[in-house]
DNA sequence: TGTACATCAGTGAACGCGCGTTCACTGATGTAC
DNA sequence: TGTACATCAGTGAACGCGCGTTCACTGATGTAC
Protein backbone atom coordinates (compact mmCIF):
# COMPACT_ATOMS: atom_id res chain seq x y z
CA UNK A 1 0.00 0.00 0.00
CA UNK A 2 2.78 2.36 0.76
CA UNK A 3 5.00 1.71 -1.97
CA UNK A 4 7.78 3.70 -2.41
CA UNK A 5 6.82 6.30 -4.75
CA UNK A 6 9.05 9.19 -6.32
CA UNK A 7 6.87 11.77 -4.34
CA UNK A 8 9.30 14.52 -4.85
CA UNK A 9 11.45 15.41 -7.14
CA UNK A 10 13.74 17.73 -5.14
CA UNK A 11 17.45 17.04 -6.59
CA UNK A 12 20.72 17.65 -4.40
CA UNK A 13 22.68 18.52 -7.27
CA UNK A 14 25.92 19.04 -6.16
CA UNK A 15 27.24 20.89 -9.60
CA UNK A 16 30.53 22.36 -9.22
CA UNK A 17 30.19 25.81 -11.35
CA UNK A 18 32.99 26.99 -13.73
CA UNK A 19 32.04 30.24 -14.04
CA UNK A 20 32.09 33.32 -11.99
CA UNK A 21 28.58 34.20 -12.52
CA UNK A 22 26.16 31.56 -11.20
CA UNK A 23 23.58 32.40 -13.95
CA UNK A 24 20.84 31.09 -11.54
CA UNK A 25 21.88 31.30 -8.63
CA UNK A 26 18.62 31.73 -6.60
CA UNK A 27 16.97 28.60 -7.99
CA UNK A 28 20.17 26.64 -7.03
CA UNK A 29 19.86 28.16 -3.69
CA UNK A 30 16.32 27.14 -3.34
CA UNK A 31 16.97 23.44 -4.90
CA UNK A 32 19.80 22.90 -2.01
CA UNK A 33 17.65 24.81 0.88
CA UNK A 34 14.79 22.21 -0.15
CA UNK A 35 17.86 19.12 0.19
CA UNK A 36 18.70 20.47 3.51
CA UNK A 37 14.89 20.56 4.59
CA UNK A 38 14.26 17.06 2.94
CA UNK A 39 17.63 15.72 4.66
CA UNK A 40 17.61 17.64 7.89
CA UNK A 41 14.45 19.25 8.24
CA UNK A 42 13.57 23.39 9.16
CA UNK A 43 17.13 23.53 11.27
CA UNK A 44 18.86 22.66 8.69
CA UNK A 45 18.37 25.05 6.33
CA UNK A 46 20.84 27.82 6.88
CA UNK A 47 22.41 30.24 4.57
CA UNK A 48 25.82 28.33 4.98
CA UNK A 49 24.76 25.67 4.22
CA UNK A 50 23.24 26.01 1.17
CA UNK A 51 25.89 28.07 0.13
CA UNK A 52 28.21 25.63 0.88
CA UNK A 53 25.76 22.74 -1.08
CA UNK A 54 26.22 24.86 -4.33
CA UNK A 55 29.55 25.82 -4.04
CA UNK A 56 29.18 29.77 -3.56
CA UNK A 57 30.25 31.91 -0.99
CA UNK A 58 27.59 33.03 1.84
CA UNK A 59 27.35 36.53 0.72
CA UNK A 60 26.34 36.08 -2.10
CA UNK A 61 23.00 34.38 -0.96
CA UNK A 62 22.39 37.79 0.06
CA UNK A 63 22.27 38.97 -3.50
CA UNK A 64 19.09 36.42 -3.45
CA UNK A 65 17.34 36.56 0.22
CA UNK A 66 17.23 39.37 2.78
CA UNK A 67 17.71 36.82 5.43
CA UNK A 68 18.27 33.18 6.28
CA UNK A 69 13.98 33.59 7.27
CA UNK A 70 13.66 34.35 3.27
CA UNK A 71 15.46 30.74 2.25
CA UNK A 72 13.36 28.94 4.89
CA UNK A 73 10.48 30.62 3.70
CA UNK A 74 11.40 29.08 -0.12
CA UNK A 75 12.38 26.04 1.24
CA UNK A 76 8.71 25.74 2.67
CA UNK A 77 7.10 26.60 -0.51
CA UNK A 78 8.65 23.66 -2.13
CA UNK A 79 7.39 21.02 0.82
CA UNK A 80 4.12 22.81 0.22
CA UNK A 81 4.25 22.04 -3.56
CA UNK A 82 5.93 18.37 -3.11
CA UNK A 83 3.05 17.85 -0.83
CA UNK A 84 0.45 19.04 -3.19
CA UNK A 85 1.58 16.87 -5.77
CA UNK A 86 1.61 13.86 -3.93
CA UNK A 87 -2.32 14.45 -3.12
CA UNK A 88 -3.19 14.81 -6.48
CA UNK A 89 -1.00 11.79 -7.44
CA UNK A 90 -3.63 9.79 -5.55
CA UNK A 91 -6.46 11.49 -6.23
CA UNK A 92 -6.50 10.96 -9.85
CA UNK A 93 -5.60 7.43 -9.08
CA UNK A 94 -9.08 6.84 -7.52
CA UNK A 95 -11.32 5.58 -11.26
CA UNK A 96 -14.12 7.86 -12.43
CA UNK A 97 -17.63 6.23 -12.81
CA UNK A 98 -19.61 4.04 -10.56
CA UNK A 99 -21.65 5.35 -7.47
CA UNK A 100 -20.84 9.51 -6.87
CA UNK A 101 -20.92 9.29 -3.59
CA UNK A 102 -18.41 6.53 -3.50
CA UNK A 103 -16.46 8.22 -6.00
CA UNK A 104 -16.76 11.63 -3.75
CA UNK A 105 -15.77 9.68 -0.11
CA UNK A 106 -12.97 7.78 -1.88
CA UNK A 107 -11.39 10.66 -3.60
CA UNK A 108 -11.59 12.57 0.13
CA UNK A 109 -10.24 9.72 1.96
CA UNK A 110 -7.51 9.23 -0.92
CA UNK A 111 -6.34 13.18 -0.36
CA UNK A 112 -6.42 12.12 3.57
CA UNK A 113 -3.92 9.03 3.03
CA UNK A 114 -1.90 11.49 0.53
CA UNK A 115 -1.47 13.69 3.43
CA UNK A 116 -0.51 11.16 6.02
CA UNK A 117 1.39 9.54 3.37
CA UNK A 118 3.76 12.22 1.91
CA UNK A 119 4.97 12.92 5.75
CA UNK A 120 5.93 9.18 5.94
CA UNK A 121 7.57 9.53 2.29
CA UNK A 122 8.85 13.48 2.86
CA UNK A 123 9.47 13.59 6.59
CA UNK A 124 12.05 16.61 6.67
CA UNK A 125 9.64 18.44 3.97
CA UNK A 126 6.78 17.42 5.77
CA UNK A 127 8.04 19.32 9.16
CA UNK A 128 9.69 22.20 7.33
CA UNK A 129 6.28 22.70 5.65
CA UNK A 130 4.68 23.20 8.94
CA UNK A 131 7.52 24.73 10.54
CA UNK A 132 6.90 28.02 13.13
CA UNK A 133 6.82 30.85 11.32
CA UNK A 134 8.10 33.94 13.03
CA UNK A 135 4.72 36.13 13.82
CA UNK A 136 4.29 38.83 11.74
CA UNK A 137 5.75 36.68 8.60
CA UNK A 138 2.37 34.50 8.40
CA UNK A 139 0.37 33.57 5.40
CA UNK A 140 -1.98 36.40 5.44
CA UNK A 141 -4.95 34.33 3.61
CA UNK A 142 -5.88 30.32 4.12
CA UNK A 143 -7.41 29.91 0.95
CA UNK A 144 -3.79 30.56 -0.18
CA UNK A 145 -2.68 27.65 0.75
CA UNK A 146 -3.22 24.91 -1.99
CA UNK A 147 -4.56 21.90 0.23
CA UNK A 148 -6.53 23.84 1.78
CA UNK A 149 -8.62 24.97 -1.20
CA UNK A 150 -8.37 21.49 -2.37
CA UNK A 151 -9.69 20.33 1.11
CA UNK A 152 -12.40 22.42 0.64
CA UNK A 153 -13.46 21.67 -3.13
CA UNK A 154 -13.56 18.05 -1.72
CA UNK A 155 -15.78 18.69 1.04
CA UNK A 156 -18.75 21.08 -0.73
CA UNK A 157 -17.94 17.67 -3.37
CA UNK A 158 -19.37 15.62 -0.33
CA UNK A 159 -22.50 17.90 0.32
CA UNK A 160 -23.43 17.71 -2.96
CA UNK A 161 -23.55 13.67 -3.82
CA UNK A 162 -25.20 13.79 -0.01
CA UNK A 163 -22.42 12.10 1.84
CA UNK A 164 -22.20 15.55 4.46
CA UNK A 165 -24.99 16.73 5.67
CA UNK A 166 -25.45 20.61 4.99
CA UNK A 167 -25.15 21.67 8.74
CA UNK A 168 -22.13 20.17 9.28
CA UNK A 169 -20.15 21.65 6.64
CA UNK A 170 -19.22 24.57 8.03
CA UNK A 171 -15.15 24.32 9.12
CA UNK A 172 -15.38 20.78 8.33
CA UNK A 173 -11.70 21.90 6.57
CA UNK A 174 -10.61 21.76 10.27
CA UNK A 175 -11.83 18.13 11.35
CA UNK A 176 -10.38 16.79 8.43
CA UNK A 177 -7.00 18.44 8.55
CA UNK A 178 -6.40 18.16 12.24
CA UNK A 179 -6.57 14.46 11.74
CA UNK A 180 -4.32 13.63 8.95
CA UNK A 181 -1.91 16.19 10.66
CA UNK A 182 -1.94 14.97 13.85
CA UNK A 183 -2.06 11.30 12.30
CA UNK A 184 0.96 12.45 10.45
CA UNK A 185 2.89 14.61 13.67
CA UNK A 186 2.43 11.55 15.71
CA UNK A 187 3.55 8.62 13.17
CA UNK A 188 7.03 10.04 12.34
CA UNK A 189 8.20 12.19 15.37
CA UNK A 190 5.43 11.39 18.24
CA UNK A 191 4.34 8.09 20.34
CA UNK A 192 3.46 6.11 17.32
CA UNK A 193 6.90 6.36 15.74
CA UNK A 194 7.25 2.86 16.58
CA UNK A 195 4.46 1.25 14.97
CA UNK A 196 5.23 -1.57 12.59
CA UNK A 197 4.17 -1.21 9.13
CA UNK A 198 1.18 -3.25 9.38
CA UNK A 199 -0.17 -1.50 12.68
CA UNK A 200 0.28 2.05 10.58
CA UNK A 201 -1.57 0.78 7.71
CA UNK A 202 -4.42 -0.13 10.21
CA UNK A 203 -4.24 3.06 12.23
CA UNK A 204 -4.26 5.33 9.31
CA UNK A 205 -7.16 3.02 7.31
CA UNK A 206 -9.40 3.53 10.45
CA UNK A 207 -8.41 6.93 11.39
CA UNK A 208 -9.69 8.04 7.94
CA UNK A 209 -12.85 6.61 8.00
CA UNK A 210 -13.19 7.69 11.21
CA UNK A 211 -13.01 11.23 9.84
CA UNK A 212 -15.12 10.32 6.90
CA UNK A 213 -18.10 8.94 9.32
CA UNK A 214 -17.79 11.87 11.52
CA UNK A 215 -18.57 14.30 8.44
CA UNK A 216 -21.62 12.05 7.35
CA UNK A 217 -23.38 12.47 10.59
CA UNK A 218 -23.50 9.76 13.70
CA UNK A 219 -26.58 8.11 14.47
CA UNK A 220 -26.08 10.00 18.25
CA UNK A 221 -25.17 13.05 15.98
CA UNK A 222 -24.64 15.89 18.70
CA UNK A 223 -23.38 19.37 16.55
CA UNK B 1 -14.75 29.77 27.42
CA UNK B 2 -11.41 29.61 27.34
CA UNK B 3 -10.58 31.39 30.32
CA UNK B 4 -7.02 31.75 31.87
CA UNK B 5 -6.45 29.08 34.28
CA UNK B 6 -3.33 29.17 36.20
CA UNK B 7 -3.06 25.57 34.47
CA UNK B 8 0.64 25.08 34.60
CA UNK B 9 2.62 26.06 38.36
CA UNK B 10 5.85 26.14 36.99
CA UNK B 11 8.05 29.07 38.44
CA UNK B 12 10.68 31.12 37.14
CA UNK B 13 12.28 31.23 40.63
CA UNK B 14 15.29 33.20 39.75
CA UNK B 15 16.35 33.08 43.09
CA UNK B 16 19.93 33.99 43.48
CA UNK B 17 21.80 31.38 45.55
CA UNK B 18 23.59 32.50 49.05
CA UNK B 19 25.62 28.74 49.87
CA UNK B 20 28.43 27.24 47.67
CA UNK B 21 25.88 24.23 47.43
CA UNK B 22 22.95 24.86 46.15
CA UNK B 23 20.93 22.17 48.26
CA UNK B 24 18.11 21.50 45.28
CA UNK B 25 20.38 22.18 41.78
CA UNK B 26 18.80 19.30 39.87
CA UNK B 27 15.52 20.21 40.46
CA UNK B 28 16.29 24.31 40.28
CA UNK B 29 17.61 23.09 36.83
CA UNK B 30 14.18 21.37 36.24
CA UNK B 31 12.55 24.19 36.56
CA UNK B 32 14.99 26.50 35.01
CA UNK B 33 14.18 24.61 32.02
CA UNK B 34 10.49 23.93 32.01
CA UNK B 35 10.30 27.75 32.30
CA UNK B 36 12.80 27.83 29.10
CA UNK B 37 10.22 25.44 27.40
CA UNK B 38 7.26 28.10 28.48
CA UNK B 39 9.29 31.05 27.12
CA UNK B 40 10.57 29.66 23.99
CA UNK B 41 9.56 25.89 23.75
CA UNK B 42 12.15 23.41 23.07
CA UNK B 43 15.02 25.38 21.41
CA UNK B 44 15.02 27.39 24.21
CA UNK B 45 16.11 24.50 26.56
CA UNK B 46 20.10 24.99 26.67
CA UNK B 47 22.33 23.79 28.93
CA UNK B 48 23.85 27.12 29.72
CA UNK B 49 20.32 28.94 29.60
CA UNK B 50 19.32 26.98 32.39
CA UNK B 51 22.58 27.00 34.14
CA UNK B 52 22.17 31.13 33.82
CA UNK B 53 18.67 30.78 35.22
CA UNK B 54 19.58 29.08 38.42
CA UNK B 55 22.86 31.46 38.62
CA UNK B 56 25.03 29.11 38.36
CA UNK B 57 28.06 27.25 36.16
CA UNK B 58 27.40 25.73 33.22
CA UNK B 59 29.48 23.01 34.44
CA UNK B 60 27.19 22.48 37.37
CA UNK B 61 24.91 20.91 34.95
CA UNK B 62 26.74 18.26 34.14
CA UNK B 63 26.65 16.85 37.76
CA UNK B 64 23.00 16.30 37.30
CA UNK B 65 22.39 15.54 33.64
CA UNK B 66 24.85 13.94 31.37
CA UNK B 67 23.70 16.06 28.70
CA UNK B 68 21.46 18.77 26.90
CA UNK B 69 19.39 15.90 26.04
CA UNK B 70 18.58 14.65 28.95
CA UNK B 71 18.00 18.43 30.35
CA UNK B 72 15.60 19.11 27.27
CA UNK B 73 14.22 15.58 28.20
CA UNK B 74 13.25 16.68 31.66
CA UNK B 75 11.31 19.47 30.70
CA UNK B 76 9.39 17.56 27.91
CA UNK B 77 8.44 15.41 31.30
CA UNK B 78 7.44 18.43 32.99
CA UNK B 79 5.41 19.79 30.06
CA UNK B 80 3.95 16.29 29.78
CA UNK B 81 2.42 16.40 33.13
CA UNK B 82 1.04 19.62 32.54
CA UNK B 83 -0.79 18.44 30.25
CA UNK B 84 -1.97 15.40 31.90
CA UNK B 85 -2.94 18.05 34.75
CA UNK B 86 -4.95 20.30 32.69
CA UNK B 87 -6.94 17.64 31.24
CA UNK B 88 -7.94 16.21 34.33
CA UNK B 89 -9.18 19.45 35.58
CA UNK B 90 -11.50 19.21 32.68
CA UNK B 91 -12.53 16.16 33.32
CA UNK B 92 -13.09 16.39 37.04
CA UNK B 93 -15.38 19.32 36.27
CA UNK B 94 -18.08 17.27 34.28
CA UNK B 95 -20.49 16.54 36.59
CA UNK B 96 -21.48 13.21 37.70
CA UNK B 97 -25.08 11.73 37.70
CA UNK B 98 -27.53 11.44 34.40
CA UNK B 99 -27.46 9.92 31.29
CA UNK B 100 -24.63 7.34 31.30
CA UNK B 101 -23.86 7.66 27.83
CA UNK B 102 -24.08 11.49 28.10
CA UNK B 103 -21.46 11.45 30.79
CA UNK B 104 -19.29 9.41 28.76
CA UNK B 105 -19.32 11.72 25.76
CA UNK B 106 -19.05 14.51 27.43
CA UNK B 107 -16.03 13.52 29.60
CA UNK B 108 -14.17 12.23 25.86
CA UNK B 109 -15.08 15.25 24.96
CA UNK B 110 -13.70 17.36 28.02
CA UNK B 111 -10.36 15.67 27.42
CA UNK B 112 -10.08 16.46 23.78
CA UNK B 113 -11.05 20.20 24.07
CA UNK B 114 -8.67 19.97 27.75
CA UNK B 115 -5.91 18.83 25.10
CA UNK B 116 -6.45 21.64 22.81
CA UNK B 117 -6.83 24.00 25.50
CA UNK B 118 -3.19 23.23 27.09
CA UNK B 119 -1.97 24.01 23.86
CA UNK B 120 -3.49 27.17 23.72
CA UNK B 121 -2.31 28.64 27.44
CA UNK B 122 0.79 26.78 26.72
CA UNK B 123 2.53 26.49 23.13
CA UNK B 124 5.80 26.34 24.22
CA UNK B 125 5.61 23.52 26.80
CA UNK B 126 2.83 21.47 24.40
CA UNK B 127 5.70 22.34 21.61
CA UNK B 128 8.24 20.99 24.31
CA UNK B 129 6.31 17.69 25.59
CA UNK B 130 6.31 16.72 21.49
CA UNK B 131 9.30 18.05 19.99
CA UNK B 132 11.41 15.38 18.49
CA UNK B 133 13.26 12.75 20.15
CA UNK B 134 16.67 11.64 18.98
CA UNK B 135 16.33 8.44 17.31
CA UNK B 136 16.76 5.35 19.49
CA UNK B 137 15.65 7.95 22.79
CA UNK B 138 12.19 7.53 22.18
CA UNK B 139 9.64 6.07 24.74
CA UNK B 140 9.71 2.26 24.14
CA UNK B 141 6.35 2.24 25.83
CA UNK B 142 3.06 3.80 24.32
CA UNK B 143 1.39 2.95 27.23
CA UNK B 144 3.94 5.20 29.49
CA UNK B 145 2.88 8.14 28.14
CA UNK B 146 -0.28 9.51 30.85
CA UNK B 147 -2.71 10.67 28.45
CA UNK B 148 -2.59 7.53 26.24
CA UNK B 149 -3.69 5.75 29.14
CA UNK B 150 -5.81 8.40 30.34
CA UNK B 151 -7.31 7.99 26.59
CA UNK B 152 -7.92 4.63 26.28
CA UNK B 153 -9.90 4.41 30.02
CA UNK B 154 -11.88 6.90 28.10
CA UNK B 155 -12.49 5.10 25.41
CA UNK B 156 -13.30 1.45 26.96
CA UNK B 157 -15.74 3.40 28.72
CA UNK B 158 -17.67 4.82 25.65
CA UNK B 159 -17.43 0.99 24.35
CA UNK B 160 -19.38 -0.15 27.54
CA UNK B 161 -21.78 2.54 27.96
CA UNK B 162 -22.72 1.31 23.99
CA UNK B 163 -22.01 5.19 22.51
CA UNK B 164 -19.15 3.49 20.42
CA UNK B 165 -19.37 0.73 18.66
CA UNK B 166 -16.88 -2.17 19.40
CA UNK B 167 -15.68 -2.92 15.88
CA UNK B 168 -14.63 0.54 15.79
CA UNK B 169 -13.11 0.00 19.23
CA UNK B 170 -9.46 -1.18 17.47
CA UNK B 171 -6.89 1.54 17.49
CA UNK B 172 -9.71 4.25 18.19
CA UNK B 173 -6.98 6.11 20.08
CA UNK B 174 -4.88 6.97 17.28
CA UNK B 175 -8.08 9.03 15.47
CA UNK B 176 -9.06 10.51 18.69
CA UNK B 177 -5.69 11.79 19.58
CA UNK B 178 -4.12 12.74 16.35
CA UNK B 179 -7.87 15.10 15.51
CA UNK B 180 -6.64 17.21 18.75
CA UNK B 181 -3.33 17.01 18.29
CA UNK B 182 -3.69 17.96 15.04
CA UNK B 183 -5.79 20.82 15.72
CA UNK B 184 -3.93 21.81 18.50
CA UNK B 185 -0.58 22.19 16.07
CA UNK B 186 -2.69 23.89 13.28
CA UNK B 187 -3.73 26.58 16.11
CA UNK B 188 -0.78 27.62 18.04
CA UNK B 189 1.58 27.56 14.26
CA UNK B 190 -0.31 26.40 11.56
CA UNK B 191 -2.64 27.66 9.46
CA UNK B 192 -5.21 28.55 11.84
CA UNK B 193 -2.98 30.53 14.26
CA UNK B 194 -4.61 34.10 12.89
CA UNK B 195 -8.39 32.64 13.92
CA UNK B 196 -10.23 34.69 16.13
CA UNK B 197 -11.34 33.48 20.07
CA UNK B 198 -14.54 32.86 18.28
CA UNK B 199 -13.93 31.15 14.84
CA UNK B 200 -11.30 29.02 16.90
CA UNK B 201 -14.02 28.07 19.69
CA UNK B 202 -16.35 26.74 16.52
CA UNK B 203 -13.66 24.76 14.99
CA UNK B 204 -13.13 23.28 18.39
CA UNK B 205 -16.19 22.19 19.26
CA UNK B 206 -16.78 21.14 15.86
CA UNK B 207 -14.06 19.29 15.16
CA UNK B 208 -14.32 17.48 18.81
CA UNK B 209 -17.60 16.75 17.67
CA UNK B 210 -16.79 14.80 14.66
CA UNK B 211 -14.41 13.03 16.25
CA UNK B 212 -17.35 11.81 18.96
CA UNK B 213 -19.36 11.26 15.43
CA UNK B 214 -17.08 9.15 14.03
CA UNK B 215 -16.35 6.92 16.93
CA UNK B 216 -20.24 6.49 17.22
CA UNK B 217 -20.50 5.20 13.76
CA UNK B 218 -22.12 7.13 10.74
CA UNK B 219 -25.37 6.05 8.98
CA UNK B 220 -22.90 5.07 5.90
CA UNK B 221 -20.36 3.60 8.08
CA UNK B 222 -17.24 2.21 6.10
CA UNK B 223 -15.10 -0.23 8.32
C1' DT C 1 33.06 45.64 -35.35
C1' DG C 2 35.45 47.61 -31.50
C1' DT C 3 35.80 49.76 -27.13
C1' DA C 4 34.71 52.40 -22.70
C1' DC C 5 32.22 52.00 -18.93
C1' DA C 6 28.21 51.24 -15.82
C1' DT C 7 26.09 47.58 -13.68
C1' DC C 8 25.76 43.44 -11.62
C1' DA C 9 27.01 39.09 -9.11
C1' DG C 10 30.06 37.33 -6.98
C1' DT C 11 34.57 37.03 -3.30
C1' DG C 12 37.16 37.04 1.11
C1' DA C 13 37.92 38.48 5.54
C1' DA C 14 35.95 39.54 9.59
C1' DC C 15 32.52 40.55 13.49
C1' DG C 16 30.14 38.76 17.49
C1' DC C 17 27.15 35.36 19.16
C1' DG C 18 25.69 31.30 21.93
C1' DC C 19 26.20 26.80 22.11
C1' DG C 20 27.95 21.87 24.23
C1' DT C 21 31.51 20.05 26.46
C1' DT C 22 36.12 19.15 28.84
C1' DC C 23 39.70 20.12 32.10
C1' DA C 24 42.10 20.89 36.33
C1' DC C 25 40.79 23.10 40.26
C1' DT C 26 38.76 24.49 45.05
C1' DG C 27 35.50 25.35 48.58
C1' DA C 28 31.99 23.08 51.54
C1' DT C 29 30.24 19.13 53.88
C1' DG C 30 29.89 15.42 56.86
C1' DT C 31 31.74 11.35 58.90
C1' DA C 32 35.16 8.27 61.48
C1' DC C 33 37.79 8.32 65.16
C1' DT D 1 33.47 17.84 71.62
C1' DG D 2 37.22 18.27 68.44
C1' DT D 3 39.76 17.27 64.35
C1' DA D 4 41.61 14.93 60.03
C1' DC D 5 40.27 13.76 55.86
C1' DA D 6 37.53 11.72 52.06
C1' DT D 7 33.88 12.97 49.28
C1' DC D 8 31.10 15.81 46.89
C1' DA D 9 29.34 19.91 44.33
C1' DG D 10 30.56 23.48 42.67
C1' DT D 11 34.09 27.13 39.84
C1' DG D 12 36.68 29.29 35.97
C1' DA D 13 39.02 29.14 31.88
C1' DA D 14 39.14 27.30 27.63
C1' DC D 15 38.20 24.44 23.26
C1' DG D 16 36.03 24.34 18.77
C1' DC D 17 31.88 24.76 16.31
C1' DG D 18 28.53 26.79 13.04
C1' DC D 19 25.74 30.34 12.63
C1' DG D 20 23.83 35.21 10.49
C1' DT D 21 25.38 39.19 8.81
C1' DT D 22 28.36 43.26 7.25
C1' DC D 23 32.08 45.35 4.74
C1' DA D 24 35.02 46.81 1.10
C1' DC D 25 36.36 44.63 -2.82
C1' DT D 26 36.82 42.58 -7.77
C1' DG D 27 35.81 39.93 -11.74
C1' DA D 28 32.33 39.27 -15.48
C1' DT D 29 28.75 41.01 -18.35
C1' DG D 30 26.42 43.60 -21.61
C1' DT D 31 25.16 47.94 -23.58
C1' DA D 32 25.81 52.72 -25.72
C1' DC D 33 28.28 54.86 -28.86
Amino acid sequence: MWAPVNINPVTTSRTVRDTYHHGDLRNALIRAAAGLAERGGPDAVTIRAAAREVGVTPTATYRHFASQAELLDAAKQVAFEGMSRAIIELLEAISEGGDPVDIAVRRFEASGKGYVRYALAEPGLFRTAFCRTPPGHEKPNLGDVAPYAMLTALLDRLVEVGHLDPALRPVAEAGAWSTVHGLSMLLIDGPFQRLDADERDEVIDRTVAMVSRGLAGGPKART
